[in-house]
DNA sequence: AAGTGGTCTAGACCACTCA
DNA sequence: GAGTGGTCTAGACCACTTG
């Protein structure tokens, strides 16, 4: 018979409470003797469920303060996952213009990405990123009905992922993008101004939610002229 | 007065002890309860200090074994900082062919990127990487003097970075990596066996030390027909 | 059976924040 | 001064590996 960890048990369960928005972001959870009378165990185990769940960015703590919930849409967590940055380094402070979003049967790129079945359904979109008023980046964007059932419907124009995240009870965990250089096809090199042909970065990007499920897939095809895409490695 | 955290004191000593070298990799150092007798401090605080070991890649802990030190020039850890990826997402399997290693002044790049004084000096050499028997990279390396002294006349064919690093103490950390789109110049579309002017991904990439010193710059020009760049953000 | 790391407990005291 | 998270202690017991 298999025993999971009761920390790992503890934090599952508050992780849990906050997907489901039990406690909302920027709020103050309670302190942590007060959890682990909760939960009856010992001020040490909850420590280190709430170590955990700080590490996995559902959380900050502050000493003398207490520990507050983060709030997923917030500047820094939202750019998370963008690497695309200026000469100096800088992210590019940008402008979105989003398209309609529609629902379809998935293709088999999406299939593979996004782990789904052949008869699954997928949210799609476009989206163009403009700076200082160039368009520099244009983006499809595929997301599982699944994740987001009702998506379409609700609103044309739809927020960013990191906002439907924290509207649908998805918290997001890490992303994996694949970069390579690729000839301009048309419609990429109209919307982005430059010649057919062009060279430009394609960012083949997918963001998984906590569990594993993958919650977007997104192609984009990217020209920087004096910019790069930065990548960290720990 | 400021008091630094007994586990974080404890940490550093011993990271300065495998540096040095006095555990060597592969090697099981001592087991919990007696470096906590060694150090004077409790079983819960000793344990902390190689939790974080364990995190920065120097420790691997095998319940019912015992506590390792890792090997740097492992396969593993000497891909760490390697994204190039074939189609299927594997890492490439490769043939290095490294060139002659020499004293410079350091450029004003290198300035910038090894966090050097106009009047450092760094080693210089040049790398070029096959796959199937085609070149599909070439690299300009730098590192500082300052911490390798004595490279250039030791070896002629130098090893690699995370060689290096073992030899010299050196424990390597993070990496940024700044990837761009340029046009392939003379030298480069030579070597690559491509036409003058094709785009090429250009990998602008910085291995820090542990302790934040930069410990490699290199330049990279890369052509892969069908492969990637991977990146992944946590 | 002996030895290792992994988990869990139940406290104590310190450092910081804020009213 | 009251309340919070951060550190540290000194044990106990469990799960796993090896001889």
């Amino acid at each position: 018979m298999f025993k999971r960890a009761l920390y790992l048990q503890v934090r599952d369960v508050l992780v849990e409470r906050i997907a489901a928005g039990a406690w909302k972001p920027g709020a103050a959870i309670p302190n942590e003797v007060e959890l682990a009378r909760e939960f009856g165990v010992s001020p040490g185990t909850m420590r280190k469920a709430l170590d955990l769940m700080e590490a996995m960015r559902l959380l900050t703590r502050r000493q003398g303060r207490g520990t507050f919930v983060n709030d997923p849409s917030s500047a820094e967590l939202t750019a998370r996952f963008s690497n695309v940055r200026n000469p100096d380094g800088a992210s590019i402070v940008e402008e979105v213009k989003t398209g309609e979003v529609a629902e379809w049967a998935v293709s088999d790129v999406e299939c593979l990405r996004l782990h789904l079945s052949k008869d699954d359904r997928v949210y799609r979109l476009s989206r163009k990123r403009l700076h200082q008023g160039r368009a520099y980046m244009i983006e499809d964007v595929s997301m599982p009905v699944a994740l987001f059932p009702g998506l379409a419907g609700e609103q044309s124009s739809s927020p960013g992922l990191t906002e439907l995240a924290g509207q649908y009870g998805v918290l997001l965990g890490k992303a994996e993008e694949r970069v390579s250089v690729k000839d301009a096809p048309l419609g990429v090199a109209e919307a982005l101004g430059i010649a057919l042909g062009s060279p430009v970065l394609v960012l083949d990007r997918v963001v998984f939610a906590l569990d594993g499920r993958p919650a977007e897939w997104r192609m984009g095809w990217c020209h920087i002229s004096d910019g790069h895409y930065l990548a960290e490695m720990k």
